[in-house]
DNA sequence: AAGATATAATTTCCCGGTTGACAATTTACC
DNA sequence: GGTAAATTGTCAACCGGGAAATTATATCTT
């Protein structure tokens, strides 16, 4: 049990603003989605970013250079590279060489794409399951304001 | 300028999921206003978590064990321990003993509070800055819709 | 054609955070 | 009352990701 002697402490009064409830609410719930996501492609021994890689290139539907990859993602280039490493490590990705011999053009190989196939129920499944909490039309609206919020 | 010779990978159809859509989308807005929020504290020499940490002191009224810190910041014991080593060093919160031996109490000091009162203006301008794009009743919709979605 | 500038990928180093082990203490149980 | 289990804070090791420097190549300027 833990004592506590009479100390106020209620210091700063700080103004309630809508927006910054706002704002920290999201800044949490996005922390918690990176974390449960996070947790599980642990089972895959992948991180989301690699996921993420993985269905980027099927939905661009042609090889991509490692740039332009990072550009979609928001990661910086070093850590493409190290994305890739992994993911070719494990045979879900190939580098192509291309014209331009600067650049390593990422192909999604037919390993990479059965993966995809074999996880995507789940992991929609998964995206179902947290969302549940909102109907329908919440999460249309949802959707709506945080494109807005993007400026988009 | 570079040669793609004509491959063809879209191999896998994923249907649309408005629920992972809006997931997806909630979990990269959530980055980028992490991003944003530690560039900004980085002027101060602290990450938003040592801010964070700040506020929920400030927030709570009295002082707090570690571990309720921790848990109300959804941060381990250990990181916990190294946010308040920070603070304390820098004067703006020390540790107090408590009736149990085990617990370290934090308190708010009088320069922390002063540092949350001199920069609190900054802080919630720069989160109207941040959701500006969203309307006084939008960001009550998606307040309330947050909140939904975190089950409180 | 030659040098300056820009771009792509990689390497190295750093940082914040988590995990797991540990010591001190408290609580639960028999 | 005394031993086992649980709780709290700390430390060391590790891990994912980011920033800056490096190398190779391409483009621009003249």
């Amino acid at each position: 049990m833990c004592i506590v002697s009479p100390v106020k402490t209620t210091k700063v009064k700080i103004p309630p603003s809508i927006a910054e409830q706002a704002l920290v609410r999201l800044m949490r719930v996005g922390d918690r989605l990176w974390r449960n996501s996070d947790e599980r492609f642990a089972r895959w021994g992948l991180t989301d970013n690699h996921y993420n890689v993985l269905r980027i290139l099927n939905g661009a539907g042609e090889p991509l250079a490692q740039v332009e990859i990072g550009r979609r993602m928001l990661s910086s280039r070093a850590n493409v590279t190290k994305l890739i490493d992994l993911l070719e490590e494990r045979g879900m990705v190939k580098r192509l060489a291309c014209g331009d011999r600067r650049v390593n053009l990422v192909a999604l190989t037919e390993e990479g794409a059965s993966f995809l196939a074999e996880t995507a129920a789940e992991v929609i499944g998964f995206a179902e399951e947290t969302m549940k909490p909102l109907g329908r039309q919440e999460q249309k609206t949802l959707l709506a304001l945080l494109n807005k919020l993007l400026g988009e």
